[in-house]
DNA sequence: CTTTCTGCAAACGATTTGCAGCAGC
DNA sequence: GCTGCTGCAAATCGTTTGCAGAAAG
């Protein structure tokens, strides 16, 4: 549902896995089978997934867990996926936002999930103006994380 | 923002002790010596620490790491702590909001060091206004959080 | 005294890593 | 063939938990 578009134009999937392929390439690595559907099934997601969903998704090609951890730290290494936090103990994955756009999350404090969730311009100025005031006190801020906890749908 | 405790009125740290023994005796349990170093401690850093720098900075004391994680867990559930979540392994704890104030993060990237960032009025409202874009999409905010990641002073 | 803590050591669970064999170019 | 990738199992490491003895009230 949140599987929106991202950057400029970047039409279909076929796009993203060029993209992904040269990505990996340029770092001196393939993208091999495994990783090709480790990128499917969080592009498929719209929303981070935990390594179990991931496996789950991805079942009938019997990937094994360490692999798959291997994989999600080389791509979130190359700029193509990025590890995202909930609370709780297990990390979360979704597409670098280079891919998918700028966007935060929805967690749900009662079963974990996690939803994307964009917000308008006029926030993210804000955002600029306070990245402002920290540099002034010597931070150098390179990203931003905004989140909101509560209920999700499922679990009020 | 946050749970408010009725007795959350701020001041001089003898209160604050009073307030959290009060919180824990409500909970039926006690303001033992060494919850009441815990919170001493984190009353003192004015920023999240992890559990080996609590327990540094309490060293005399000789606290167990077990007892300590106890008592910070135990301290969360009465509403005196909070954990607080940077991006690597470990946790941080702080006082809660109701207690210091509601604030924000800037986490180090390099060092995981995190200070504490209080933002103008002016950010709050439109963090209001997105709680209720999210309601209206079914999803109950109990709660925020917002981060700025990048290099601190130290690092850079 | 009775109930709630603490320390110690063992248990846990998510994530990481060493290694031998398989796949990609 | 090289070189890099995968599966398997063992190793890590922060955090949690079971218990018996030590405080708090």
């Amino acid at each position: 549902m949140a599987a929106d578009h991202p950057d400029a134009h970047e039409g279909a999937i076929d796009d993203l896995h060029v993209t992904v392929g040269r990505r990996l390439r340029v770092a001196g690595m393939r993208y091999s089978r495994s990783r090709y559907a480790v990128v499917e099934v969080m592009a498929g997601a719209g929303r981070p997934l935990t390594l179990p969903e991931i496996l789950a998704v991805d079942a009938g090609r019997r990937l094994a867990q360490s692999s798959a951890y291997r994989n999600l730290g080389e791509l979130v290494d190359v700029g193509v996926a990025r590890r995202v936090d909930a609370g709780d103990d297990r990390s979360r994955f979704e597409l670098h936002e280079s891919l998918t756009g700028h966007h935060h999350h929805l967690v749900c404090d009662s079963c974990g999930r996690v939803e994307d969730f964009h917000v308008p311009d006029e926030f993210e100025k804000q955002v600029a103006a306070l990245v402002e005031v920290a540099a002034e006190g010597g931070f150098r801020v390179d990203a931003h994380r905004f989140d909101m906890l509560g209920r999700c749908t499922e679990c009020r």
